[in-house]
DNA sequence: TATTATTGTATCAATTTGCTACAATAACAG
DNA sequence: CTGTTATTGTAGCAAATTGATACAATAATA
């Protein structure tokens, strides 16, 4: 069944750049649709009955699994161009679906954009209906995605970076402890550049928002480095 | 006449707050609706032919007389209570019109917000055709706005003092040239707090920004400052 | 020519950052 | 149990940035 107008907002949907992190890498989720070798952000409608956030995060639920999410907007998308029927088309088509022309779906939308990070461990993608299959991939090697959907991925990026400097960015992407390596990893995946160990471990401890915990003892050989926490109640009250 | 459906997208808008400065102040231009006592931003609708910024663009032209103007976009707003027919009903009411009860004005709405940073002196105030007059207000004493106006103009303050640490904001809110005093005046306005001027001038001229120019005489019984303007080339390779 | 308010910079202390060095391990090999 | 190796935590100092004060250089006017 498609989405029936009466139910949601025309001309306005969500996209969102779920952001997980492997250790290594920044991934984000990317759909496939079946049958048109589409790729495409998850998105969605907006119901009358809901607010925009909601909308977003229930989405954003529906593809990962997990029941508490964060949510930054970054920016809405407007330009007359970035609306397209024919991929819409495309995917009906390869669904079995014949969508009449003048269906609210093919009409113009403008988009607001969203972004997640959340713990790429914790995540089960769930493909929604109308697409075969959801999965990670890396910021660097990116399918081409239909739309202006690069477009939205390279603002969020852009978003990212710049919050990054402003409040502690590793809370969502971690799981609940780590080391101060991983922690500096995630910056460098984010900021896409080497960050200096020593500096990094010095201003981060000085920010005095982290709980030190236990050493972690992997089986290296050599010194096992301690186990850290986000000290939600002084991320608060920054 | 009021807009028809047709040529307009449903359920989307912008709000745009334009700011002014004074020389000591900081303002931004409200509407107020003929025998209503409604005060509002300055917004409307998108035409289903033009760009979601050119459209706010056009619709800050038309309110302020200029020809070039800057917009940024700092937030999208979707709660569903944010929309409200009353006051539309209201405004129709006061201009000689009744709206029928499924007329797509009074839908629920999701807005854009855009800001615009302007010269003052250069701006033109002009209602439109539904408002009886828009002034300037200081965003100390502002009248109490619409819906969830208020709200708006809240985010725009917070957007561009983030914005006024990444680039130069006086650009735009002062005249071609200016003393320092002036310019340190437009950063005190926006952040909201008294700069230590010496180390404002050392830092805005490291920043290497600013063309120098003749003195200003203004007759005043003391040392003469320098005029500057912005140089557009050496912002751009920001 | 003295007075007054303001501007442009120099100066030096305080703070933050960049960079190097080094002691303290955890496992393993002999 | 001792030597080796890779990595971690932190100290220490230089370089850069910022805070705070001081002061010379004016522009009008008395």
């Amino acid at each position: 069944m498609l989405p029936s107008e009466n139910k949601y907002l025309t001309n306005v949907s969500f996209d969102t750049v779920i952001f997980g992190f492997t250790g290594e890498e920044l991934k984000i989720l990317v759909l496939e649709y079946q049958n048109t070798g589409l790729f495409a952000l998850p998105g969605g409608y907006i119901r009358r009955d809901e607010d925009l956030l909601d909308a977003a995060k229930k989405g954003v639920m529906k593809r990962t699994g997990l029941k508490t999410i964060h949510l930054e907007q970054f920016h809405t998308f407007g330009k007359l161009n970035r609306s397209n029927p024919e991929p819409s088309k495309e995917i009906a088509k390869g669904l079995g679906y014949k969508l009449p022309d003048d269906h609210w779906i093919l009409d113009r939308f403008i988009t607001v954009g969203y972004y997640s990070l959340i713990d790429y461990n914790q995540v089960r993608p769930t493909p929604n209906k109308f697409s075969d299959s959801i999965n990670w991939y890396s910021i660097n090697n990116l399918p081409p995605l239909m739309m202006d959907h690069e477009n939205i991925v390279d603002k969020a990026l852009e978003a990212i970076r710049t919050d990054a400097g402003k409040k502690p960015i590793g809370t969502n992407l971690l799981p609940e402890k780590f080391t101060m390596k991983e922690l500096r990893k995630v910056y460098e995946a984010i900021l896409n550049k080497k960050l200096r160990r020593t500096t990094f471990q010095r201003k981060i401890l000085s920010m005095d928002i982290l709980t030190r915990h236990e050493k972690l003892y992997t089986g290296a050989a050599n010194k096992a480095p301690y186990l850290y926490s986000f000290n939600k109640e002084k991320i608060e009250k920054l």
